[in-house]
This record gives C-alpha cells, sequence and structure tokens, in this order.
RNA sequence: GGACGCUUAGCUCAGUUGGGAGAGCAUCGCCCUUACAAGGCGAGGGUCACUGGUUCAAGUCCAGUAGCGUCCACCA
C-alpha cells in the first residue's frame, strides 16, 4: 500500500468497477430473498447541482442501502430527476435570450424540443455528482418524471381524480407571477417583511354633502382603481351614519358603498378598509359574501388595463402607484403617508411580487385526500423521526386549502383537458378516448388545455409511479411501502405530506414507514448558505479540492448582486488563505455521518472535514500496519494452532460491543453515534491499545508460533471485520483496502469479490468476554499511571524504570501474570518487584491502579518538591470529591430515599476515595519527611 | 397571532427512562518510539442562558424570563 492515503487515487476506480458489475441492483422481485428494504430518492431538479444538502441527504441515504444490502435485505434505492418546471423552463429560456430569442419566437413545440436536448446535454450533472459520493442506487431503474411512464402516471391519476370529482376547474384569486404569467401555489410564495408605506386617502361622499368624507389606509393605493367598496367594522361608532350611503372612487368618479363587515378591525388605521376584490384575497372574500362586482384593473404583466382612467393604461403596477399617488395628492386627496413595514409575497423562483389575480385554474379539492394520511401519521403507521415534526405535519393538513395545479407554463406534464368551442370541458387519457365517452362527432373540433400541471403534481405519485402503476406490478407489491423517506423539514408540505395522499388513494398503502427529517445544513457561523452571502460550499469541492483562486472565481461569478463581490472575495480569502484541501469523499460522508444528530440545523464546521480526513489516514496506515505484519507471515487461514493473548481476545470482545452499538444507533436513525462508536473504536481502541499491544507478541522472541499465529490471526481478522463495518460510512477506503485484506483473512475470498455485497458483521456472542474487558482495564490503568508520572516529571518516555508494587491482591497477581510483557513494553519498564508486606519502600512517585499502589522510586529521577505538589494536587481533587460523598451519605433525607443501589454505590466511591487519600498522605509525608 | 426549536469548554456539537459534566477542533508541555507529525504521550479549560418549582438528587422533569432561529397565518 502507498505510504500515504491518497483519495483521489482510490475512489474514481471503485465506483466505476461497482457500477459496471451491478452490484447496486436490487436483487428483484422474482425470486426474492431477504426482506424488501426501499429508499425513494427525492429526486432532485433535473436542472441542479449537488449542494451540501444534497450530499448530506444523499449520505444518509447510501449508509442504511449499504447497510441492509449487506445485511441481506433485497434492497431497492429508487432513483431518479425532477423535471422541475418553472426551473428547467427558466434556464433554457436565459440560454435563448442569450441569443436573441424568446421561447415565443420558437413556439410551444420547438421550445420543449430545445429544453429536451438541454436535458440529453447538461441533465446528468447531479447525477454523475451523486456518484462522486458514492451513492449506491440502482441505477437501472433510474425514471425523470417526464418519462413515457410516469407521464402516463399522471394522466391516470389526474383523470381518476376527475371522475372522482375531487379536481374541479374554478375561476378564482390565485398567486400570480407576473413575470412567468403564471400561477402558483400558495407553498410557492414567501411572505418577506419589508418596508414600505400607509397612504391615507379621504375619499369623499357621493351625496356630495361637502363636508363628508371618509378616510381609508391602504399599503397600495394603484389598487384603488379597482375598489367597489370601503368597508367599516358594524359596531364602530364613529362610522354608524355612514353604512349604506356611497362614496364617489376619486380618479375614476366610480360610486361604490360604504358596507359593514366583521372582518374590519376598527382599531387599526382609520377603520375604514378600502376593498379591491379582484386584487387582495381578504377583498375577495368580503366581496363574495356582499355580492361586489370585481374589478381587474391589471394585466398578466401587473400593468394597468383598460379598466384604469386612459392615462393610467399601461404603466407597470408600480409606476401607477407613484402617479396616482401624485394625482391624489393634486387633489387634495392624500391626508399623509406613513413609513409601515408590511409582508410583501414574492415569487418563490423569480422574486417578483406576487398578484392576487382572477384566473380559470385546476384545483385538487383536498379534503377526501386528507383525511386518510392525517390518519396514517395518527395511527402510527407513519412515524417521523425526531417525531415532533408530526405536529407542524398535522397544522398544516388541519389547515389545508384546496391545491392549484395547473401553470400557464410550457414544460411538464400537459393538462388531460379538451375544449370545444362551446366552451365545454372534457377530461381523458387521450383525445380520442374524449370523443368516444362523450360520443364527439369528428366534426367537433377539440383542443387541448395549454397549461401544465405543478412539478408536485408528478413528484407526489413517485412512491408508487416508480414502481410501475398504473400496471400492477411485482415492485408495486414488494417496495410499496418503502422503508423510510429521507428528506428536510422544507418539503414536508410541498411533497412528503402529497405523496401521503396520493399514495393512500391511489394504492391504499402508505408511501413509507419512516420520515427521516434531516437538519439544514448552515455555515459555519449558523447563516444559510447562498450565492448572495457568498458562503456557499461545494461538497465536490471538498473532496476533490480547490485552489483560492479558483474558489474565489467561483464565488463571485454570474451574481445577481455583482456588487456583493468584493465582500465576499474579501472573506473567502480570510476564511480559505489556502484554498479547500481535497479531503476525499470517505472523510466527507463521514463527516456527515457525525453530524446528523437531532437537531435542527447544523453548522457546517470543516474542522470536522479535516478531523475526519485524519481519520481516514490513520485507518490507512493502521491497515499498513497489519499487512506489514500479516502479508508475508502466516495468518492461520490455512490451519496451524492458534493461540490468543489477552489483548487479542479483548479486542474480539470490543468489537461485539461496537458492533452492537452501531447497529443500535443506526436502527434508530442516530448517525451521529454510530460514526462515534467506530470512530472511538477504531482509533481509541484499535489503534492507540490493540495495535501497541501486539507488538510485544509479534516482536518477541519468546513468543511461540502458535500465539505469533493467533495474534496475527486476531491482526488481519478484525481489520477485516472492522472494514465491513465501516463500509456503509467509508465505501472507498474500505473496498480498496479490504481487498488487500480479505485474502489474508478466514474469508472464503475469491479474486474479484467487493466488500459492498459481503455480509456485515454479526455479532459473535462466544466472543463476548467480560473478564477479558476488565483485565486490560486494569493493564491500562498500570500503564497510564506510569505515563501520567512520566509527563508530569519530565521522564523521557524512552528512559526504562523499574518500579515496585505494594498492595498486590491475588487478582492483580494474576493479571499482571498475564500482561507482564504488555506491561514492560507498553510502560517502558525493565523491572517490576512486587514488595511483601510491611517490607520498606524507598522515597518514590504513586500511581494507584485500585487498591494496588505503583512506585517509582524517585532517586535521581524526581524532583522531591515536583512530586509533593503533584500529590497535593491530586488529594485536593479527592478531598472535594469526598466532601460531596460524606454530604450526600450524611443526608438523612438521601439514605432513607434514595434506592438502595444508589447509596451502595455511593458508600464504595466514599471508601474507595477515602483509601485512596489514605496512600497518598502517607506518600506525602514520606516525602516531606526526606 | 399560532406552532416548533435552540442557548453545555475558546469554536462546532453530543449528553437516550433524573443518580459522580463528554467528543472533535483549538490551546499548553514532552516526544521524529520502524503503521501513522494528517502522528504519539500527557495537561489545562465549563455557577450546563437566567429565575423559581418538583425531588433525597435536575444539564436532564415542570413553570416563567431573556436572547436567537424556523415554519404557518395575517390588519387594509
Amino acid at each position: 500500500m502507498d505510504k500515504t492515503y491518497e483519495p483521489q487515487s482510490i475512489e474514481q476506480q471503485c465506483y466505476q468497477r461497482w457500477e459496471e458489475e451491478g452490484l447496486f441492483k436490487a436483487k428483484g422481485t422474482d425470486a426474492p430473498t431477504g426482506n424488501p428494504y426501499c429508499i425513494l430518492l427525492p429526486p432532485p431538479n433535473v436542472t441542479g447541482s449537488l449542494h451540501m444538502g444534497h450530499g448530506f441527504q444523499q449520505t444518509i441515504m447510501d449508509v442504511l442501502t449499504r447497510y441492509h444490502r449487506m445485511k441481506g435485505d433485497n434492497t431497492l434505492w429508487q432513483v431518479g430527476t425532477d423535471h422541475a418546471g418553472i426551473a428547467t423552463q427558466m434556464v433554457v429560456e436565459r440560454q435563448l435570450n442569450a441569443q436573441g430569442k424568446t421561447r415565443h419566437d420558437l413556439g410551444r413545440d420547438d421550445f420543449i424540443s430545445k429544453i429536451w436536448e438541454w436535458k440529453e446535454h447538461s441533465g446528468g450533472t447531479i447525477t454523475s455528482q451523486m456518484r462522486r459520493l458514492g451513492t449506491s442506487p440502482d441505477w437501472d431503474r433510474e425514471v425523470f418524471t417526464m418519462d413515457e411512464n410516469l407521464s402516463k402516471a399522471v394522466t391516470e391519476v389526474f383523470v381518476k381524480l376527475h371522475e372522482d370529482g375531487l379536481i374541479y376547474r374554478g375561476k378564482r384569486l390565485v398567486n400570480w407571477d407576473p413575470v412567468l404569467h403564471t400561477a402558483v401555489s400558495d407553498l410557492e410564495v414567501l411572505n418577506e417583511e419589508e418596508a414600505g408605506h400607509m397612504w391615507h386617502m379621504r375619499y369623499p361622499l357621493a351625496d356630495g354633502s361637502g363636508s363628508g368624507s371618509i378616510v381609508v389606509a391602504t399599503t397600495r393605493p394603484e389598487t384603488m382603481l379597482g375598489d367597489t367598496a370601503v368597508a367599516v367594522h358594524p359596531d364602530d361608532e364613529r362610522y354608524q351614519s355612514l353604512i349604506g350611503k356611497e362614496i364617489k372612487l376619486p380618479i375614476t368618479g366610480r360610486l361604490i358603498p360604504i358596507i359593514a363587515d366583521d372582518y374590519v378591525d376598527p382599531e387599526f388605521g382609520t377603520g375604514c378598509v378600502k376593498i379591491t376584490p379582484a386584487h387582495d384575497f381578504n377583498d375577495y372574500d368580503m366581496g363574495k359574501r356582499h355580492n361586489l362586482p370585481m374589478i381587474n384593473i391589471f394585466t398578466p404583466d401587473a400593468k394597468m388595463n383598460d379598466e384604469a382612467p386612459e392615462a393610467f393604461r399601461g404603466l407597470d403596477r408600480f409606476d401607477a402607484r407613484k402617479q396616482i399617488v401624485e394625482q391624489l395628492e393634486a387633489d387634495g386627496i392624500l391626508v399623509k403617508v406613513d413609513d409601515h413595514k408590511l409582508k410583501v409575497p414574492r415569487g418563490d423562483r423569480t422574486g417578483a411580487v406576487i398578484e392576487p389575480y382572477l384566473t380559470d385554474q385546476w384545483y385538487v379539492a383536498i379534503d377526501e385526500l386528507a383525511k386518510p394520511a392525517i390518519d396514517a401519521v395518527e395511527s402510527g403507521e407513519i412515524r417521523f423521526v425526531p417525531e415532533n415534526w408530526n405536529k407542524t405535519y398535522y397544522q398544516w393538513m388541519h389547515n389545508i386549502q384546496d391545491w392549484c395545479i395547473s401553470r400557464q407554463l410550457w414544460w411538464g406534464h400537459r393538462i388531460p383537458a379538451w375544449y370545444d368551442n362551446d366552451g365545454n370541458i372534457y377530461v381523458g387519457r387521450n383525445e380520442e378516448e374524449v370523443r368516444t365517452k362523450h360520443s364527439l362527432a369528428a366534426d367537433v373540433v377539440l383542443k387541448q388545455d395549454d397549461d401544465v400541471l405543478d412539478t408536485w403534481f408528478s413528484s407526489a405519485l413517485w412512491p408508487f409511479a416508480t414502481m410501475g402503476w398504473p400496471e400492477q406490478t411485482p415492485e408495486l407489491e414488494t417496495f410499496v411501502p418503502s422503508s423510510v423517506l429521507v428528506t428536510g423539514f422544507d418539503i414536508i408540505f410541498f411533497w412528503v405530506a402529497r405523496m401521503i395522499m396520493m399514495t393512500k388513494k391511489f394504492t391504499g398503502k402508505i408511501p413509507f414507514k419512516d420520515i427521516y427529517i434531516t437538519g439544514l445544513i448552515r455555515d459555519e457561523s449558523g447563516d444559510k448558505m447562498s450565492k448572495s452571502k457568498g458562503n456557499v460550499l461545494d461538497p465536490i469541492d471538498l473532496i476533490d479540492g480547490i485552489d483560492l483562486e479558483s474558489l474565489v472565481a467561483k464565488r463571485t461569478s454570474g451574481m445577481m448582486q455583482p456588487q456583493l463581490a468584493a465582500k465576499i472575495e474579501k472573506r473567502t480569502r480570510k476564511q480559505f488563505p489556502e484554498g479547500i484541501h481535497a479531503y476525499g469523499t470517505d472523510a466527507l460522508r463521514f463527516t456527515f455521518a457525525a453530524m446528523a444528530s437531532t437537531s435542527r440545523d447544523i453548522n457546517f464546521d470543516m474542522g470536522r472535514v479535516e478531523g475526519y480526513r485524519n481519520f481516514c489516514n490513520k485507518i490507512w496506515n493502521a491497515s499498513r500496519f497489519v499487512l506489514m505484519n500479516t502479508e508475508t507471515e502466516d495468518t492461520g487461514r490455512d490451519g496451524g494452532e492458534l493461540v490468543l493473548s489477552l489483548a487479542d481476545k479483548w479486542i474480539w470482545a470490543q468489537f461485539q460491543q461496537t458492533l452492537t452499538e452501531f447497529e443500535k444507533a443506526l436502527g434508530e436513525y442516530r448517525f451521529d453515534i454510530a460514526a462515534q462508536t467506530v470512530y472511538e473504536f477504531t482509533w481509541n481502541q484499535f489503534c492507540d491499545w490493540y495495535l501497541e499491544l501486539t507488538k510485544p507478541v509479534l516482536n518477541n522472541d519468546e513468543a511461540s508460533d502458535a500465539e505469533k499465529r493467533g495474534t496475527r490471526h486476531t491482526l488481519i481478522n478484525v481489520l477485516e471485520s472492522l472494514l465491513r463495518l465501516l463500509h456503509p460510512l467509508m465505501p472507498f477506503i474500505t473496498e480498496t483496502i479490504w481487498e488487500r485484506v480479505a485474502p489474508l483473512s478466514a474469508l472464503d475470498f475469491k479474486a474479484g469479490d467487493s466488500i459492498m455485497v459481503q455480509p456485515f458483521p454479526a455479532v459473535d456472542a462466544a466472543k463476548k468476554d467480560e473478564q477479558v474487558l476488565a483485565d486490560i482495564e486494569w493493564v491500562k490503568r498500570f500503564i497510564v499511571g506510569i505515563r501520567n508520572i512520566r509527563g508530569e516529571m519530565d521522564i523521557a518516555p524512552s528512559k526504562p524504570l523499574s518500579v515496585l508494587l505494594r498492595n498486590v491482591s491475588s487478582d492483580d497477581e494474576r493479571r499482571l501474570g498475564i500482561s507482564r510483557t504488555f506491561i514492560d513494553r507498553l510502560a517502558r519498564l525493565d523491572a517490576i518487584t512486587i514488595l511483601a508486606a510491611g517490607e520498606q519502600a524507598p522515597a518514590s512517585a504513586t500511581a494507584l491502579v485500585g487498591e494496588m499502589e505503583i512506585l517509582i522510586p524517585m532517586a535521581g529521577l524526581i524532583d522531591k518538591e515536583a512530586e509533593l505538589a503533584r500529590i497535593a494536587k491530586a488529594m485536593d481533587k479527592l478531598e472535594k470529591d469526598l466532601g460531596r460523598f460524606k454530604g450526600k451519605l450524611s443526608n438523612e433525607k438521601f439514605v432513607s430515599n434514595a434506592p438502595p443501589a444508589v447509596i451502595e454505590k455511593e458508600k464504595a466511591k466514599l471508601a474507595d476515595t477515602e483509601s485512596q487519600l489514605a496512600k497518598l498522605k502517607a506518600q506525602q509525608e514520606t516525602i516531606a519527611a526526606l
């Protein structure tokens, strides 16, 4: 093996081999063995590229997938991409714009061909990045939401819902994006607080009584052109006399009534509200209640239309606002303008201010679908992890609104509805079916609806459409419901809830059993990663590394707000003066796993990646050590007597514990605990102790062949098992090393075998051994005791010491007997003398192992004052403990109330502390007397 | 307005039915000991945001306060 760990040189080739050999494939449905285990990849946008959130979630999915595959389950990770209607259309439109064209120049069909072309060329970015991450989905089953099969399912669902009366068409106020010229759903509108104004306007009464007027307050004065009433609270005493009268709307001169409605808050503003039913959701409701006319004053571009007086026609809504305010001011109608903070609705894609707009759209009647979906979670059939997300789910589901599913876009699933010239609507799987079903004569002209469906409509069918629905396939039987959905809380409403509703409706089954909600990855100081903040990390850059100049260029190019570039550059240069090192995929994956605790947000810390890169290096070097000692040696693979040392038995026992904890943690989706467990075992037990403990055996001329063989056998087989344990987390390094290690192990290895389809290690009860664990703990305490004194007394680690033991029990003697070679070597001792009872000892520094005292004679080595100081420090600590224990035990309430076991424990601690103190005190006196 | 979450070492975070405060990174000291200086050995560092309550016992349970954050709804 190469002397240093270099991830770049091992990762690519591993992956290619896995994929070519078809190792990611599910066992299938024909003659499946093992329990089905299925994960659905939340299909990333086909326009997307891998961001940290993807990296994080996909790492988790891959850990689960690899783990279950090795456990022998019939494991399928279903992969695919989403056509992402708006995002994709925007990408291709932008390209056209760059050539000075619009999509309208091409026409619908050509534009769609262009998008398909784009998809063929550039749509594979994210899936190739997924491969860099080492993910192991079944690529042969990869689907795209616009594929024929999926499209068929979409049509089928639409038609069936329509037949069941759950899809309807209606003219309503919708969220209109005037840039995209499409309706969007409530969820796609973001309400951000922005600074604005509140204009107070005096509307004169129509009866011309001169002084009679009413002052209304508004944040959108331009909508006054569409006002059809002014409303006050029915109980508002100030305005009782005005209710039922009319006012003369300025500028237009239209007469509109003053109405009374509970909705009005008398405390707010002037207590009078102008009502614009065609351009405000609340006003719309009020308009319906009071049968007010609805005057639409905007074009689809949000410019003033012909309803507006001529002077304002064609003006953009914000220009119109300015001019109308000027006009009102000139006319003396404007009373005052206050600064006012308000929530401005913006489209999540365009950032454009959303306009409530009256249009015909398709809706899904949601109530009937929502009920079973709520039940599925309430009954515990579907489980959120962490559990509290079900509250978020319930809250939304109980207040759910009908879903506007039509979009005025070109890219997407075309709505399967046709219109005749009389405006009749026919819904069906295709035009032919519609004609047959409704017995339409051949000369009836039908035109298909121009709109496409919300992208989330097709995503909602993901759990069953990817399994072949509407055909009754074996996959549908085997992999619905899937095992766990791994996703972020940001799409619980968009996607998770809708999948539950649709899957329940069309298969009668739940789509998944567990929903594991991950935290959101933020930057190191807790800010959301965004292009405009310039704090975005690209997972691929953490894998391959990137030099500073490239990183700066990447972060400052293509910015919406170029003026931020300088700041971002400065920040980047400060944070990454050397760019980003190449940490490799395994280190990144391990980092993601280790950070996956139950918290909501995760602040990404580069120090962690570096630490785990070091961990990879540690594994690499430990493996080199093992191979160095086994590759050309007898490891007992072909028989031969094996004698295991205490250390050999111990590391196996430790491994069983680690394995148990790891599997428990994975079962609870605690990837952080799982990662920590294997990290601790690998570094602190296997490397720090076990490898050191093998040296006294392997380098000992007096050790027998059977002993050496036993240790080599343990070395290679523990490492082999450890690699399999680590594989789900770190696929590349484990595969690479395993190929060298496995042939030396007890496994039946054949050339070309891959670790990823080996069985996961199983707990071996025969290898558990509490006695051995305790014995090695004793050995460790012995060695650490001496190392402490060396460290604190500045005794070179290389200097051999002679020590004396006092107060040695028979158990201590037994342990010394079985571990003498380990202790001599690791503590660097050249002699151990056991003092007989009452025998005089020279002045010594002391370490305690339980009741036993290890004495290091001070003569020529240790300074008297230094040792006294050391003892004083130790005693100080013990005395503090002692005080606490005594206090507790002398508390009558504690003694009479606490469980006996707790009291016994306290007593034992007290006795132990007292004994240690007594020994130190004696030492102190001896040394002080020198 | 409603809901949820967070506050533990200088930094990033664990802490699972309440029973002697942990990890990684950073810091300090010693060490190039034949797997590893991306390392080894050792050390220092915390009134667990605050107040009160329950309890023999609270980082952990309850109530409240402060600060931060997210989601939903929304007063024109």
